[in-house]
DNA sequence: ATGATTTCGTTGACTATTCAGCAATTGATT
DNA sequence: AATCAATTGCTGAATAGTCAACGAAATCAT
């Protein structure tokens, strides 16, 4: 079977290619680190790390007004992946849902004192896993040049 | 309430410090990025990323033995988790189990012809999508740093 | 050899998410 | 003003994964 034989070895090439070696590396260092701090943040606060992601949208600027589409979009999930996300947030205290003055087909979220207390709990922990695994292994000079390009990255995502 | 608006001020300047934005966009750019892959792989080639990811294993090195196991820890996901996958895969044609000569308990997973070919059209469509917002958003200097500094990161997990 | 410990893959029960469809509300076009 | 289109959040059904417990096989320590 020679057409099958030239397959594999095109399969084999194709397989091989540095580009799915370096985008296997992205994928897999995000994965590995996110579960890392999942575990953690699991362990030490009981919450998840994408809970924890909402929190600090929630307390970042406290007056500003953040509503579950803009959670939706900003953590890249389906607007009911939002709705219940915030559910179970709400049914463990810490957010709390308003209705948006302006416009009542919107839900503003905003955090209770219990969900700050937790954040800024968990916020240590976080801090602690990322400056390990995400900060320490990489040369200053390398960190910077690194956030850059992820910059640049999400930049051509989110235009497209 | 002095208390709860010291609170407030310490959770707003944690929640904004560099460490949280830079992972953030670590982690958004990751998520990104691997949604577009899938939706088109998806929508031409009827596989999703996860499956194109164990295919890449398994058409690397035609010869070598790969196991339920490795695919595991290779693909971060739990040997319960590989073994719906796989199962899924049989199911549609990509792969075949065979017992693993040696080791009873081990089975080996390896690509059918079919699963060559749906990898090969795979290879390409992934590439244009790796090669648009990953390689194409960075210059080529900050690219090779870049995935140097993945994979120190990545050592940096896996070690630990 | 044998008994304890570990490893591999599978299964049942659960969790977090998506998708498709919906009702309410808002904005745009005449 | 009246309609048509788009947006927001919610719900039921489906998907992809986890965790805990298990049996079979392999490895280690007597």
């Amino acid at each position: 079977m020679n057409i099958a034989k030239r397959e594999n070895d095109a399969a084999a090439q194709a397989a091989d290619s540095p580009l799915v070696h370096d985008f296997g590396l992205l994928i897999k260092a995000a994965t590995r680190l996110e579960q890392r701090i999942d575990t953690a943040l699991r362990k030490e606060c009981e919450i998840g790390h994408t809970m924890f992601e909402v929190l600090i949208r929630l307390c970042r600027h406290p007056d500003e007004e953040i509503s579950q589409r803009r959670l939706a979009d900003d953590l890249t999930l389906t607007s009911s992946g939002i709705t219940r996300l915030i559910d179970r947030m709400e049914d463990a205290g810490l957010v709390r849902r308003v209705p948006a003055p302006g416009d009542r087909r919107s839900v503003l979220v905003e955090p209770t004192g219990q969900g700050r207390t937790v954040f800024l709990r968990a916020a240590a922990v976080h801090a602690a896993v990322v400056e390990r695994y995400f900060v320490a292994p990489v040369t200053p000079a390398d960190y910077g040049r690194l956030t850059r390009s992820l910059g640049e990255i999400e930049k051509a995502l989110r235009d497209a």
